[in-house]
DNA sequence: GCATGATAAATGAC
DNA sequence: GTCATTTATCATGC
């Protein structure tokens, strides 16, 4: 149940690509939640934790290193900054709202 | 002492705890007395929390699940609709 | 055994 | 870029 996890298969990743040749009408399909393995997030994490912003050239490097796609390193970093924000709001909320009991 | 503390509230996420009854109640009938646009707005969420004793995260939480499983099968809750649009009616139709 | 709350990928508005 | 959201998945309650 590891999709892309260190086997990598290549098989792969399989972009929506596609041939333009597809109808017009396709409702684009929404790409399938996949779950990273636990490789990935730990290097993932741990480029995270040297810069919450990554540039370019680190994250097309990162993206073959996982077997993901540029858009997905990009996307991981954006949701992983959202995670940290609402880490902080909610200790925040936890250390002034309770007297520690 | 620190570490304690921290390591509580990083697990305690993921240690789900069901809502009290009132509070299911509350956003129930916000839900259902919104069944046209069930987007609360942030002032809505505050409130809502404040009513449930919850965060503004958890009513997010409770409304993003609700919406999507609702749509998923309409059916199933076909019932608690017909209970919390009969309590609501009023207050929907402003 | 599903119901339910929280989190992790993915999208889209702005 | 942020951020609310959708969707599937996870972990727990009962």
């Amino acid at each position: 149940t590891n999709p892309g996890s260190s086997s990598a298969s290549s098989s792969s990743v399989t972009k929506e690509g596609s041939k333009s040749s597809s109808n017009s009408s396709a409702p684009r399909t929404r790409k399938k939640r996949c779950p990273y393995s636990k490789f990935q997030i730990r290097e993932l994490e741990r480029e995270f934790f040297f810069n919450v912003y990554i540039n370019k050239e680190k994250r097309l490097q990162l993206s073959r290193m996982l077997n993901l796609t540029d858009r997905q390193v990009k996307i991981w970093f954006q949701n992983r900054r959202m995670k940290e924000k609402k880490l902080s709001r909610d200790r925040l909320q936890y250390f002034s709202g309770n007297p520690l009991l | 002492a620190v570490m304690i503390l921290r390591s509580r509230f990083l697990d305690a996420r993921r240690k789900r705890r069901n809502f009290n009854k009132q509070a299911t109640e509350i956003l129930n009938e916000y839900f259902y007395s919104h069944l046209s646009n069930p987007y609360p707005s942030e002032e809505a969420k505050e409130e809502l929390a404040k009513k449930c004793g919850i965060t503004v995260s958890q009513v997010s939480n409770w409304f993003g699940n609700k919406r999507i499983r609702y749509k998923k099968n309409i059916g199933k809750f076909q019932e608690e609709a017909n209970i919390y649009a009969a309590k609501t009616a009023v207050t929907a139709t402003n």
